[in-house]
DNA sequence: TAGCATATGGAACAAATATTCCAAATTCAA
DNA sequence: TTGAATTTGGAATATTTGTTCCATATGCTA
């Protein structure tokens, strides 16, 4: 799409409109525009009270490319997109504190959930931060980047653990494999000499996966356990040991710290093997 | 009382302390000081988004007198006293991108790759908190604790989500299935009249995930999206779209937020269809 | 009312911000 | 690969906005 040609007329009257607007122009912008619609799409409260250089540095663009977007989107300038915005300023967007205690106090629903499944998400987040053991840490990325192919097993809750682990992997050329416990097929004989194994499990910590880290440690195999606590059973077979504790909210846990522990370990081997 | 004299030593350093400020002074002002304070404590809310002439213009005084009230209210100027109503309405907003071009340049292993994800982790549960669409999270649960039997579909990036909710279904005992694109199998005869399919795709959408929800769409079964934003191509064919943005570190998106927006969904559902 | 202190308005200046423009990089098609 | 068309980044410029300063006005006290 050429820059000085403006799709559809008029700019949006609205914000109505110019969500309908970006919705339109959906995926035929170029990338700098696409970055640009992308965050704003993310952020349209901050339009108000944001300067094009903020907004630009936000998408990640120079100030010039987010000066295209406002005309593609059929504004003047940025000035111009800002009036709309600064207009239809009703108080109405309130901060994250606020919002959390409105979503809280708010009739119950799914909304509700959310507010708690995002607290607990923070709180464990936070426990991870103060927590880590940075020597395990370190000796985790050692080991995994000296490893020949990365065996990664994890079952039930820690199974999108390892899958994600698989997906970065990939996404950093590591060599890596996911063991899916799927129709309990054995998939250790793809087991060889120098490779690792990284261990997923949490109580009640699943069978297949402490006996794969078993036999692997038997083999002579490096073994990573990502585990819940450092007298989990898995931890006895393995070279290193990272805990992570998840806050629960009722009955439920969530993965954010686990999330977050995985793909820190993935990019730093990531990064580790390619140096 | 003199224009230079500072009352009160430092300046407000919430909105809190402002309007306490602002109730000390009283009637002690002289009369366009005066004006201001009125005007001001009448429109709080409009500091952040007005310039100094449109205050005055609004307080009804020159914008030199507007000055002198931000002097006696302990501000260095306008700009210093706007801050602080900017910051207080997006806080922590001051600059993740900057962050992280500092990041870049600096050292450090992988303790600091931990602090960055966990943080990035944080933002984006905050940003979930703040952008959630009440609405269109209810109409979710609602299509969903309808359906039979929920399809769950999403790859790479999105595959961990799908098979953490398909767990917590399971879990809850909710008739639910994965749909995996493994050995491009074809799993879409799975799909019976009366189910629905909750759909995830992010950025490049995979064509898989794509075509199934328009597949399930065009049968009459209803489609839930989860994805990052109201223009994504899988929007089109469903009938509730949950939007959520990630924080990218790097070249790297982590799942926090979408993780915790799908428990969320996963409870409510699950808790809808015992009542 | 004279003399002084304070308040006021506006014009001049400074700083921040928006906007344009163009040379260089990239992409695409032949 | 070459050439045409588009996209991109940054430097130059224009505009808006914030801030200071001071001559004048106002109100107070003696």
């Amino acid at each position: 799409m050429r820059a000085d040609e403006n799709p559809s007329g008029a700019a949006p009257q609205s914000v109505e409109d110019f969500r309908m607007r970006l919705a339109d122009l959906g995926d035929t912008l170029p990338k700098r525009l696409q970055q640009c619609a992308t965050y704003v799409a993310a952020n349209l409260d901050r339009i108000a009270v944001s300067t094009v250089a903020e907004m630009a540095a936000g998408a990640d663009v120079p100030p010039s490319a987010f000066m295209r977007f406002c005309q593609i989107m059929g504004f003047s300038g940025y000035s111009d997109l800002q009036r709309l915005f600064r207009e239809a300023y009703a108080p109405g967007f309130p901060d994250y504190a606020t919002r959390l205690a409105n979503l809280k106090s708010g009739a119950g629903g799914a909304g509700r959930l959310l507010a708690e499944f995002v607290e607990a998400g923070r709180m464990s987040l936070e426990g991870l931060a103060k927590s880590v053991d940075e020597a395990a840490l370190a000796q985790a990325v050692d080991v995994l980047s000296r490893a020949g192919v990365i065996h990664v097993v994890g079952m039930r809750r820690a199974f999108p653990v390892a899958s994600y682990l698989a997906y970065v992997f990939e996404k950093m050329t590591v060599p890596a494999m996911l063991h899916e416990g799927a129709g309990k097929l054995d998939q250790r004989h793809a087991l060889r000499e120098g490779d690792a194994v990284l261990a997923i499990s949490f109580a009640p910590y699943s069978e297949e996966t402490l006996s794969l880290a078993a036999d692997a440690r038997a083999r002579g195999l490096a073994v990573v356990a990502l585990t819940d606590t450092l007298s989990s059973p898995l931890a006895r077979a393995a070279d290193a040991v990272l805990t992570v504790q998840e806050v629960d909210f009722g009955a439920f846990r969530s993965l954010s710290a686990t999330i977050a522990m995985a793909i820190t370990l993935a990019v730093a081997v990531g990064t580790a093997r390619k140096a």
